[in-house]
DNA sequence: ACGGGTTTGTCATCCGACTGTCATACCTGC
DNA sequence: GCAGGTATGACAGTCGGATGACAAACCCGT
């Protein structure tokens, strides 16, 4: 149904955080190590990754902040430290929950439906389908299609046009989307421009005069049509 | 910015935590009771809700369940029992977040950050066009059409004409076109006058004779129908 | 762990659009 | 007709946006 994955190198913690999961109705599977997580993601997508943050090799840490470079999964870290510092670290990094050590099954179960709840009301919502005149957008699939034909888009620029495409005729700034497509809070603007460059000469036909991505002087950018 | 609100009924723990989020850059309001905070998040909702169980009257959990009877309010309790289950109640009531007093502010911080990340709205808000006869402003689109063409306003002008249809009829003076639109607090006013020139040559079918932006001597200009 | 190809952020630079100023012409009410 | 207020056209400086080059970071299969 829905699949959890642990991310946690210690092996007793591992198997009785799973069982408790598994008892709560989930399907489950383990990693010892973050390598290991991300691939076991990659390979197939979980629905929620607990994560401890001391691992051999790669820390939790940076574990989340590679999860969330292009996945919306929640995270919720299990750790055994109570520290403030680590929890901000952990939380900037892009974990949703923070848990201590031991945990009681209940309390991380009621967390993560709360989580699951949250995340499902926003990630459901991406139209199955976007269409700007010739040009198509399929979010889950992460593809482009320009009057018909497959679009290589990096993530980024992927992203930009998801963003773009959220909101339909409606001008973002240079800090909007920084903010949502980056998660800079504050950064060079200019990069915006870079990668509206870049996007712009995979779906315009004459990248010098825009179709889609129109520039509002002053403004940002918006997607129309 | 974004709005948090504090509902806790100790006053030196309620002051105290909106002063720490004030310190993060939020717009504080607080309330002593449950029945108070729905109130006042009634009268102007919140961006988040941070909310004690232990409160006179309506508890807590209530207050959770009647805020998310009709609002999806991100809602953080923070509380002083530390207890497996107020925890999961909190949590089912409808509550996205538990911790427990004292908090860390910055871990309060990061916690909200987190959530606000994950119940970032993205629904496209209807779309407030302003109409003035054949003339359509659409602000959030940047875009100004007449009698359906778009036409294209530079920034001075697309805020400057905002700035008109905003007080529909009503004359605003040079003074205060200027410090609106230019944030000027002193200057010359021409410059009004050239940019209303430039707007009316774009907006106006007999640019010598405007129906839109007329002027009125002595006074200033105003937009009318 | 390694290495080649890809992606990304930064930068310098170019270009065109926009802006404020001014001089001048125009208009309106008295 | 006069005077104060308003409109307009020209102009040069400035600003914002586009672009190409480049190096660092990243990703992938080996």
């Amino acid at each position: 149904m829905s699949a959890v994955l642990v991310i946690e190198d210690d092996d007793r913690i591992r198997l009785s955080l799973m069982l408790a999961m598994e008892d709560e109705g989930y399907t489950v599977r383990g990693a010892g190590t973050a390598e290991e997580g991300l691939r076991a993601h990659r390979a197939e997508p979980a629905d929620t990754v607990l994560v401890d943050l001391m691992l051999p090799g790669m820390d939790g840490f940076e574990a989340i902040r590679q999860l969330r470079r292009d996945d919306d999964v929640p995270i919720v870290v299990v750790s055994a430290r109570d520290d403030t510092h680590d929890i901000v670290a952990a939380l900037e990094a892009g974990a949703d929950d923070y848990v201590v050590k031991p945990v009681a099954v209940k309390e991380l179960s009621a967390r993560l439906r709360a989580l699951r709840r949250r995340s499902r009301t926003t990630l459901a919502e991406p139209v199955p389908a976007l269409r700007f005149g010739d040009l198509e957008i399929i979010p889950e699939a992460g593809e482009v299609r320009l009057a018909g034909d497959a679009v290589a888009l990096t993530r980024t620029e992927f992203r930009l046009l998801c963003e773009l495409a959220d909101h339909p005729g409606r001008v973002l700034s240079r800090q909007q989307l920084l903010q949502r497509v980056w998660e800079y809070d504050t950064g060079d603007e200019r990069i915006v421009d870079v990668h509206v460059g870049r996007l712009r000469h995979k779906i315009e036909h004459d990248p010098r005069t825009p179709r889609h991505v129109v520039t509002v002087r002053g403004l940002g950018y918006k997607l129309q049509r």
